[in-house]
DNA sequence: CTGAAAGCGCTTACAG
DNA sequence: CTGAAAGCGCTTACAG
């Protein structure tokens, strides 16, 4: 592999010109400008990023942690994550954590010995303090770890609320919600809040269940629901499950025990991803969570830290969602 | 952040000796390795990886270009191989070629700049010439690009065997193949063969339907089965797809033409990705990739590449498939 | 407009 | 068992 040493050689110029053709510097002359690319393309050359990033102390490269980037929602965060970061000359270094605390720290050490130059974090089990030490730029996903550390997410209040109303309005007069584990710091846990509110304002009598593990399957989700949420299904008769899996997961035990849903008993979830837009039967109402948006902020926000670097500044944003009417309400 | 300096210094040592300590050399002395490993730690030194790739030319990152990983058959191939590579001290570089040409491309010249030490190769735009010019290691997910370049993939002509011989077992006398675009140089295409060939040995009539996306949506399968597929529907009773999403579409366009499943038309998927697995009405008959096998091998195998440097070898490997009864056959 | 030289933070023959 | 020095392939003050 040619390196710029044979460049210059090539062209008759010194490294230094070579550099600066490739980096546009404005103060090459048309003629030098054009001996060099022409060696470059004789040569095929291609710059060794590497070397360039050891010189410039960037490698444009960006850490993205997630529990597992098989899961519908990641999946879909994690693909416009990468196209942000491509259209703006970065790259991913995709890591999953597995919900696994030692993985998520060695993620991050790692992270660091690659001198990625930020890092956007999906998985959150490490705490508050060890992230501080991390003396880099960090945006996370629905974590409010601390005020220094900025996050994006989606507006998880307002969604609890517009859920919750959503099963008032249907008729619900006792509700259920499935929450997620109530241990992690997440955003999520604000549709819990959301949904509370809106029980307490209507005078609706609510009972909340939460389920513990943070990245279920199916299976995990209908086994809870048998052990953990069925002795309460003649109880209430509506659902606000805190995502789509969940949601599909009480719709197939429902209609396995001949409660029939919307009419028995109403059922919405939180998310909207992929799975949720190509199954047809049913069509799960939900909460929609605007993935492109999210995937594109987190990324042009860490972009944003590493190339203002200015750690001062925050950019937490939080994104509105939407109700969508599916046939389960 | 301290570098090797810092620590040779502060251990009071040569930045040589420290170096040694830190890649396990076993002739340093035993006070010596503690006083570095001392230093080390009190400094909370982080090795820059960095300038360790550009002195022994080895980055310890594979460049991983599919598609689109949000495709559920995608990210969980992906999800495999993260895991694999991390296992063996691996980290990759994830690019979504969106079936684009130029951004395939365009990867390609980004991961020899980034001086990943292999790629894997789950898209196939670009033309074989270009991919012999790589002149690194490389290994593609279910293509034959070239007797040079290996490649991992399941038994697609066993699966398409297995998939006929199995509507045929249940009775099917009329039998259409929905395949994938064929002028891609795709190993799936071999579904086919099987398909033709279980078909002429059992002496039923077939018919072929070809759809020219490679990775499309729900949506579009939808639509073209009403536009292309379903006038021959009254004429056969057995359909293979060639994947779970379009055996999905096409069940969900029977249930709404009045057609049953499988009294009427028996339907067989493939692939047995997330998306099928979680769906439990219908539960779809289908031939499974093993998809936790393919990422390993895929990551495995590149790493083989990579350290044994033997560019003779090829570890190309085809790994076998299993029916998973349902109940749209 | 261009170049010589130092530097980024490691590794590795070479020497002792 | 340990160290001085060169080298990996770039960039960037500094100088002219």
């Amino acid at each position: 592999m040619p390196s710029i040493k044979d460049v210059a050689k090539h062209a008759g110029v010194s490294t230094t010109t070579v550099s600066r053709v490739m980096n546009d510097f404005p103060s090459i002359s048309k003629s030098t400008r054009k001996k060099v690319l022409d060696s470059i393309r004789a040569l095929d050359y291609h710059p060794d990023s590497i070397a360039r990033s050891l010189s410039k102390k960037q490698s444009l490269i960006i850490g993205v942690i997630f529990p597992d980037c098989s899961y519908v929602f990641f999946s879909e965060l994690i693909k416009y994550i990468e196209m942000t970061a491509q259209d703006n000359g970065y790259k991913i270094l995709l890591c999953n954590s597995l919900d696994d605390r030692e993985k998520e720290l060695s993620y991050i050490n790692m992270l660091k010995e690659k001198r990625v130059d930020g890092i956007i974090m999906g998985s959150h089990l490490i705490n508050t303090e060890f992230y501080k030490s991390i003396d880099k730029p960090i945006i996370t996903f629905d974590r409010c770890i601390d005020n220094k550390i900025p996050y994006i997410g989606s507006d998880n209040f307002t969604g609890g609320v517009l859920a919750t109303q959503h099963l008032i309005d249907k008729g619900c007069k006792n509700l259920l919600h499935i929450s997620g584990p109530l241990k992690l710091t997440s955003l999520a846990n604000k549709r819990l809040d959301g949904f509370k509110l809106t029980c307490l304002e209507n005078n609706i009598p609510y009972k909340i269940v939460e389920h513990p593990h943070a990245n279920p399957s199916f299976d995990y989700f209908y086994g809870f629901i048998e052990k953990e949420v069925s002795k309460f299904l003649n109880l209430v008769d509506g659902v606000f499950c805190s995502n789509d899996m969940m949601a599909y997961a009480l719709y197939v035990y429902c209609v396995n025990h001949n409660l029939t849903v919307p009419n028995d008993i109403k059922i919405i979830g939180y998310d909207y991803s992929q799975f949720t837009r190509i199954l047809q039967n049913p069509k799960i109402t939900t909460i929609a969570q605007p993935i492109q948006v999210l995937g594109e902020l987190l990324c042009s926000n860490i972009i944003r830290l590493i190339e203002e670097d200015v750690s001062s500044k925050v950019y937490s944003q939080i994104v509105s969602v939407e109700l969508i009417q599916g046939t389960t309400t």
